[in-house]
Parts: structure tokens; sequence; C-alpha cells
RNA sequence: CGGGGUGUGGCUCAGCUUGGUAGAGCGCUGCGUUCGGGACGCAGAGGUCGGAGGUUCGAAUCCUCUCACCCCGACCA
């Protein structure tokens, strides 16, 4: 035990997130393109599984998918006054095509609304065509100034819904059943409990009239966006004049929504369900979902172990079970233990000789509690109805992980009523979900970030979080309703030391325990299940939520047309995709030089990377390396 | 946009202050011994030192210019 491949949580949370992502090979920074990421197959592979079983949902509620073009003209973007002033500042332009400068430039979609909406108003003419339901999968482009892999990348694959209707009151009802599938889908495939609740209007989505989402809560106690669902009122309809005759015969503006979850959401299950040792996924969303590891000493041995595992795989394979045969030579059986661990599958099957005799297998699940002597526990399984078995087996850790992470949302949701008790909660880097009044204006609300660079998440729904009751804002005494409260995880400040991270200690236990056997099995449906036991299992005793900060700039701020000039008068023709705002040339070599000085003189340098992760490195390392390392680290 | 840092085998880095023909660990390839919680031995492959120019008999190292990436801040449905 070594090596340590992943800082622990405790440690690092941020390096903690990186390592698991990197040493599951989920994805890993493009670098040859800023900003963006590159999905490996077994991240890719998790995000194919969410959109599956997404897509299945947004059919059954009538949805149809659509594609439209990757570019939009600029002027379209600049057709709705909010949209532009929220989403101006991070557009990707295309300014020169086929090798000449265009006569309108395009942007790279940063969403849909606006193409969309060109597009419905020539398919709408009747109430009769309405609704209108569509959905897109696809990528989009933000020029984010700060990214983390997954939730928040330059470019990433997302669904859009968008929709229009008769009348507010219907696609009212739209936004909000969409953000019911959300909920249900992160609950029931996810595992992940969130809060619903709508936006503050500081937070709202720039062109909408109202915004709800989803907020899960990581494990550092920060709050994570998960999903959003917008109310866009008659704005686009008006801006993309969508309009149609009513029954009456009179001509009306559409109401439009638009709803859309992304690759952020991998990032969320990631920091929801994983552990020190690694990747944890749930069941209905493993790429795969046992592993079979094969022990053997002598080549009699090998022959009928191999051959016992492979009938085995097929068997499961036949029960809908993704199986993988680990037979690589060359590999103890502890290092491919794990390895498998690290990738999150759910379940491993181990035979040896032993059980052959005894025509028994041992399995480990990937969360399990350890013995008296530390090592992890193993369950001992007949061979005979495996399948069986083992579905039941990854029923009960799939219900598992949403009862834990429950728990750990009730844990860590607090309800206060003084500033003390608020300002107490965020003290330090610490955060959790916090139910607190608050007076509804934006300025408290820009009060509250600044003095604790707490954001309100949102107003949770009454069976989310706390009933609306009156009461005094936490602040300013004003009465008002209730609002959670919490940091945001994708807030770019890193926690350095152990203290900081309240939540980042190691479970006591690895393991809360398991619940009851379920009666069903896990591979007649895997991912299909309209399951309503989980939502049982869910007590709606918590938290509340908080964020979705976007677009709504402060006035006085770059706006499209300064960061456009800007641009181009920094950029001519040089190359056919511009980006708002540019960026400055970095130091070149004369920095390098000094630096190299300082080193020799013995001085410190301050902005060297993680310590304790190079001590873990050089601690493994050669002598040579070893030396060196600490020498330079120490300083 | 402000501040800082880094570019050297696939990865993590050393070497640069004081110029002399490029190193380590991991990984990889082959062979052998191992194999129920991260194996070991031996042999081997692999580098335009980010790029351009300059100084020098000689540049990874010194000088000038340039490109790229990362971190912190700002900013961020």
């Amino acid at each position: 035990m070594s090596e340590q491949r992943i800082t622990p949580r405790a440690s690092d949370y941020s390096q903690w997130y990186q390592d698991v992502i990197s040493e599951a090979q989920l994805a890993e920074p493009a670098g040859v393109v800023k900003g963006c990421m590159v999905i490996r197959p077994h991240g890719f592979a998790i995000w194919e599984k969410m959109q599956a079983d997404l897509d299945r949902r947004f059919k059954a509620t009538g949805h149809q998918n659509a594609s439209f073009p990757l570019l939009i003209p600029m002027s379209f973007i600049q057709k709705e006054a909010e949209h532009v002033e929220g989403f101006a500042p991070e557009l990707a332009v295309v300014t020169h095509a086929g090798g000449k400068e265009l006569e309108e430039q395009y942007v790279i979609r940063p969403t849909s609304e606006t193409i969309i909406g060109h597009f419905f108003s020539k398919w709408v003419d009747s109430h009769r065509d309405l609704p209108l339901l569509i959905n897109q999968w696809c990528n989009v482009m933000r020029w984010e100034l700060r990214t983390r892999i997954f939730l928040r990348t330059g470019e990433f694959l997302w669904q859009e819904g968008h929709t229009a209707h008769a009348t507010h009151a219907e696609a009212h009802e739209e936004m909000a059943r969409m953000l019911d599938v959300y909920r249900d889908f992160a609950h029931e495939i996810m595992a992940m409990p969130v809060v619903r609740g709508t936006k503050t209007v500081n937070e709202r989505f720039a062109g909408a009239i109202e915004t709800r989402c989803i907020e899960a809560l990581m494990q550092d106690g920060k709050a994570l966006q998960a999903g959003t669902s917008h109310d866009l009122g008659q704005n686009f309809g008006k801006a993309f004049n969508v309009t149609f005759q009513n029954d009456q015969g009179e001509r009306e503006h559409v109401w439009q929504t638009s709803w859309g979850v992304s690759t952020r959401l991998v990032g969320a299950l990631i920091m929801t369900h994983s552990d020190d040792d690694g990747l944890v996924l749930p069941p209905k969303l493993a790429p795969i979902h046992v592993a079979i590891v094969p022990i053997y000493r002598k080549d009699e041995e090998r022959a009928s172990v191999l051959e016992a595992a492979n009938r085995i795989a097929a068997e499961l394979r036949d029960d809908g079970l993704t199986v993988k045969v680990d037979d690589r030579e060359g590999l103890k059986p502890g290092a491919k233990y794990y390895e498998w661990e690290r990738k999150g599958v759910p379940v491993r099957v181990e035979i040896g000789p032993r059980d052959l005799d005894e025509n028994a297998v041992m399995i480990k699940r990937r969360v399990s509690e350890v013995d008296e002597k530390g090592k992890p526990v193993k369950e001992k399984l007949p061979m005979k109805d495996l399948g069986v078995s083992l579905g039941k087996v990854l029923d009960e850790f799939q219900t598992m992980l949403f009862d834990r992470a429950s728990q750990d949302l009730r844990e860590s949701t607090v309800h206060v009523d003084t500033w003390k008790d608020f300002t107490d909660v965020f003290a330090d880097q610490n955060s959790r979900f916090v139910y607190a009044h608050w007076d509804g204006t934006t300025e408290t609300e820009l009060a509250i970030k600044e003095a604790t660079k707490a954001t309100i998440r949102c107003l949770p729904y009454a069976e989310d979080g706390p009933a609306a009751e009156p009461g005094t804002c936490v602040k300013t005494r004003n009465p008002r309703r209730s609002a959670c409260c919490s940091r945001r995880t994708t807030e770019a400040r890193a926690r350095r030391s152990a203290e900081a991270c309240a939540r980042g200690t190691p479970r006591a236990t690895p393991c809360r325990g398991l619940p009851a056997a379920q009666d069903h099995r896990f591979h007649r449906s895997p991912g299909r299940r309209e399951t309503t036991q989980q939502q049982q299992l869910w007590s709606p005793v918590l938290p509340a939520v908080n964020w979705d900060r976007r677009r709504r700039r402060r006035s006085g701020q770059s706006t499209f047309l300064g960061g456009s000039t800007t641009f181009d008068a920094k950029k001519p023709a040089t190359s056919a995709v511009a980006v708002i705002p540019t960026r400055k040339a970095s130091p070149h070599r004369a920095a390098r030089c000094r630096a190299r000085r300082r080193r020799a003189r013995g001085s410190p340098n301050p902005a060297r990377g993680s310590g304790s992760r190079a001590g873990a490195r050089s601690s493994t390392g050669g002598r040579t390396c070893a030396r060196r390392g600490s020498r330079r680290r120490r300083r």
C-alpha cells in the first residue's frame, strides 16, 4: 500500500477530484485547445448511459430530437437584449471562412435559443402547431476564463430542450415538468439527491422570466447546479417574431421554455459518490457492472480458472450485465483489484482454485466494510444463479449510494436565523447548505456573497426544503421567505489545507448500512425501470440550495459591441475564429531565466505546485528523485 | 485584464546561477521467476531540450524576440 495515486479529499479536494478523473481515465484536459477537454472512452460511456435514460424520458414526455447549426449569425444573438448582455463576453466568433472575411460574423453556439427561435417562427402559424416540443443533443462553446474538467469547460456536451406553447400557463407547466424529469433522473439513475428551487432574479438565465434548477451538494459542502429549466415568457417569441393565430383568430406571440443538463452531470456524479480510492459509480450508470479477476498459480489452474471465468461471464452477460474478464498476464491480482476500484466498477468477482472446488465465487463491492484487520470485506456467492444474486447486489448498491448521499445531504444542511450563525457556517473555507430567510433584494444577495462567498442557490420547493414561512432576513432583518445558500462547487478557489475541508475527512466507516434487499432483478430492466422505490427512500427532510449564477453582468462591464471592437482592433484577419475577449501574450524567456537564478539562489518559489502531491510521488520514486524532490519542495 | 509560473523520452521531473556533445524514476518492449489486496531480476527501445535569431571554437545552459500551456485574482444561467 505504498503508492498514493489519489490525493485524499482531506488534503486537497480539488486535486482529489482531478486525480479521480485521471486515474479512472474519464477525461483529460485537451491541452492543445484551451479550456477544453477530451472525454475518454470510459467517461464517454457514462455520458452515453445518461443520454440514453434522459432521452427516453424526454420522448416519454412528448419531445422530439432535432439538430440545428453549430454557427449562429451574430445578429441573432443581438436580438434579445438581456441574452446579448449575458453571453457576449464568452462568445467565440467566426470572422473568416473560405479564405475571406465574412460579411456577417457567426458565433459558435453558446446555447441555441436564438437560432431555434428563428426556425420556430417559420414552423409555427396556428395554435394547431402548438405545443412544439423539441430537444437537441449537441456541443456548445462558452469561452470561460476558469475551467474545471466536466464542471466548466470551454466546450461541453449537453441537451437543450426548446418548446413553444399557446399559453403562459402551459409553458410554465412544461418548465416545471422538465425540472421534475431532471430530479427523477438524478435520484433514480445518478443516486444523487437534489433540491428543486427557483433562482433569484440575479441568478436567472439571460432572457428568462423565471429560472428553476436542481441543486446538488458535493462532498466538500459546496453546491453544484445540476440542471436548469427556464420559463422564457414571450421574450424570444417577440425577438424572433414567433406568432400564431389562436382559436379566436387573433395573432399572439408564443410562450417558450428551454431546459438543459450537460456533461457537468458527470462531474456531479464523481463528487457525489467517489472516495479516496477513486471513482464510485451507481450501477445504472456504470459502463462495466462486474469485473472478474481470475486467480491461479500453475498452468493447469490457469486453464480451469479462465474457463470458469469466461463461462460465468457469458452467463452474466445473458442476464444483461456488462462484464469484463481481466485475464491480463503479468499483473498480480491485487494490482487488478486496485485498478477496477479506481475505475468505479461496482462489483468485483474473484475466481480461484478454492472457489472452483466449492462451486462458489468471492465478490467485493466497490464500497464495503473493512474487517478488524483493516481488510475489505468480501462475500461468498454460489455459482448457481450468480446473475440473480449479483443483480440483487447491484440493486442494493444503487440504493445504498442514494441513501448515503441523502444522509450526507441531511447532515450538511443547517437552518439559521441569525447573521452570526450564518457567517459561522462559512467561516474559513467551509460550506454547507444553509436555509435562511432573505429579504428578496439583489442588494442583500450581493452583500451576503461579498461577506461570505456564499450565494443564494435557490428558493426551494416546499417539498424539497422548509416550507415558506414568515421570518426576517438573516442579514437585514427585513421580513421574507426562506432561501438556500451555499458556496458553489465550481468556484475557482482551491482548498489547500486539510482543516479547510470540513467534509473532506475520510468516512469513519466506508459504508453505511446496506438497505434490505429488493425483490426485483437489476438486469431485468437496467436503467429502464420506472422506479418509485427510491423516491420512497428519499426522505424530503432537507436542504435547499443554491445558485446558478450566470449571464447577468452588471452594467458598465463589457458589452458585446465593446468586446467585439476590442477584438478586431487587436487581431486583424489572422485567424478564422476569434474570441472575445482576447488575451494578452504571456511573459517570455526572461522570466524563466529570472526564475532560474532565484531557484539557484535558494529562495522559495511561491507558485510551486502542490507539495503534498510531489512528496507522495517522490517517496516512491527513485533515490535521486526523492532526494531532489524533497530538497526543492522544502524550501 | 492584473499577478505568478512552466515548456527537456509516453508521464513526473533533474541538469541552467558557473557553456563542453542529455540524465533519473515511473511507464513501455523481451525473457525468466512470481500470482487470494498494488511483484522482482536481467536485457532493451525511446529525446527536434517549445520555436526563431544572436553571442561563442562549442548553447538545454548566456542574450533578444516569439509561441503555448498552467496557477492565483478578476470574471463566471
